[in-house]
RNA sequence: GACCCUGUCGUCUAGCCUGGUCUAGGACAAGAGCUUUUCAAGCUCUCGACACGGGUUCAAAUCCCGUCAGGGUCACCA
């Protein structure tokens, strides 16, 4: 029985990094039918936050993770206490004293090759005799994080260790922790690691790192999936759009890549936008009305819905990001339409009181204030006038929506109708 | 500095294991154009890479060696 475990620290939001190793734990773990174990490593009790484990578990089931078992090592000191205490007995680890009197334990590393089998990159060699004792357990009674790690690992039966790149060389410290304890070896999977545009790490100077940020800047946790699954594996057959479910039948550790992924947000962006495009724009709404109340543009208690949903329906073929929509919209809940200068500059410095009143006036006579009918209507004016559509569709869309891109100029008068429309043409009638 | 990992278009990658089908494919970005209505949507096209040097071979992006470059780790943090 496959069991892999995602052991984040609560010492910080659960980052991009955090979240891709999750991901191929998951798939990894669900290609083979395993057990997900998710283990909160706190025991650093200074910096250890409870609001951090809950943005954790909060962004983990965001992105769709559940867990088998939930462990928590700062329950777990004895443990580690008694195997501590193992080493102590035969002879493996040593105690030191501080000048305060204090104890640590210290595992005293033997001199040997150490040969590491990783499922992704193959066998690495280390020296023992470049790695130091490691400290075991630290003079204020609390484990390090290689004992704690192995000493868990080991107890809670993992059989695949899938984790980031920097965990390499910890490996050999860990592997012979494993063999003083006598415990038998777990597979190892090194992950590459994600890289900010300056070619460093991925940090909060090159980009946003938390996975609650990208919730919360409109992306769908399906399209921030799809692309960190693209970051280090490719399903082949040059597909880019693919959901996880699809991902765990093909997946296959091995051919997990081994080259470090620079994070590429105009990607991410696209990958979004394809994710919008399809989305059920009631789902949408759910998350949409929370930021329109915040504006004021809807009363989350009586706002009409199926507007909402048609709006959405407007503008989800062409969003990056959902919350793009609320800035994009603005002018279908806004009394006036805030006008852009420059697009005012362009196409509103000429006098088209003639031209407005006409089509506010043929507005107005409507019979039917429909979609086609609001077209007709305009073609029929531009052809009386003798110009060209364009010459008057991108004014009207100006004085309308206050901005040069948009929706389909009739669309977007259908949904503002009648009254709104005729008075935002109006008002540059002189 | 030592040790470890990695090196295909600007970016993500396919191909590499099992040399020939690769004058290296796709996607994002960028540029150009089309869309008798915009683009931030759609369509078309263009630009653009096997890090370098040796070797093995009839043949190397693919195998071997070296160099260089980038990254990671060297805590009583995790």
């Amino acid at each position: 029985m496959v069991r892999v475990r995602f052991a984040p620290s609560p010492t910080g939001n659960l980052h991009i990094g955090g979240g891709r190793t999750a991901l191929f734990n998951w798939l990894f773990c669900q290609s083979q039918a395993g057990k997900f174990i998710l283990r909160i490593e706190d025991t650093d009790q200074e910096r250890s936050k409870k609001e951090y484990v809950d943005e954790i578990l909060f962004s983990l089931k965001w992105l769709g993770f559940n867990w088998d078992e939930l462990y928590y090592q700062s329950q777990r000191f004895q443990n580690y206490r008694e195997q501590a205490d193992k080493l102590l007995k035969n002879g493996s680890a040593y105690i030191e004293r501080s000048p305060e009197g204090k104890e640590a334990v210290i595992y005293k590393v033997p001199q040997k090759k150490i040969l590491v089998n990783d499922l992704i990159r193959g066998q690495i060699e280390f020296d023992s005799s470049l790695i130091k004792d490691q400290v075991l357990i630290k003079s204020d009674g609390t484990p390090t994080y290689n004992f704690a790690c192995v000493v868990d690992d080991a107890q809670m039966n993992i059989t695949h260790i899938i984790r980031g790149d920097d965990h390499i060389s910890n490996t050999p410290k860990q592997v012979l922790i494993y063999e003083a304890l006598g415990f038998s070896l777990p597979q190892f999977a090194h992950l590459p690691l994600i890289m900010g545009v300056d070619g460093g790490r991925l940090s909060k100077r090159t980009g946003a790192t938390a996975i609650s940020d990208y919730r919360k800047m409109g992306y769908l946790s399906e399209a921030l999936l799809n692309y960190l699954l693209l970051l280090s594996w490719a399903p082949g057959d040059n597909r880019e759009l693919i959901t996880v479910a699809e991902a765990v039948k093909l997946f296959d550790i091995k051919h997990v890549n081994k080259t470090s992924a620079t994070f590429d947000l105009k990607k991410l962006d696209w990958i979004n936008n394809q994710y919008l495009k399809l989305a059920d724009p009631q789902l949408l709404a759910e998350e949409l009305i929370p930021l329109l109340a915040a504006k004021h543009y809807i009363d989350p208690d009586n706002y009409d819905r199926d507007y909402l949903l048609s709006l959405i329906k407007l503008f989800q073929a062409r969003l990056p990001r959902l919350n793009d929509f609320v800035e994009w919209s603005d002018f279908f809940f806004l009394e006036e339409p805030v006008i852009d200068p420059a697009a005012k500059e362009k196409y509103l410095s000429q006098d088209l009181s003639r031209e407005f009143g006409m089509f506010a006036q043929r507005l107005n006579n409507l019979a039917s204030f429909d979609i086609a009918s609001i077209e007709t209507s305009f073609r029929e004016l531009v052809a009386d006038l003798g110009i060209e559509a364009k010459k008057l569709i991108h004014p009207v869309r100006v004085a309308l929506t206050g901005k040069t891109i948009g929706p389909g100029l009739f669309e977007v008068i259908y949904y503002l109708g009648k009254e709104r429309s005729s008075r935002r043409l109006l008002k540059w009638v002189k």
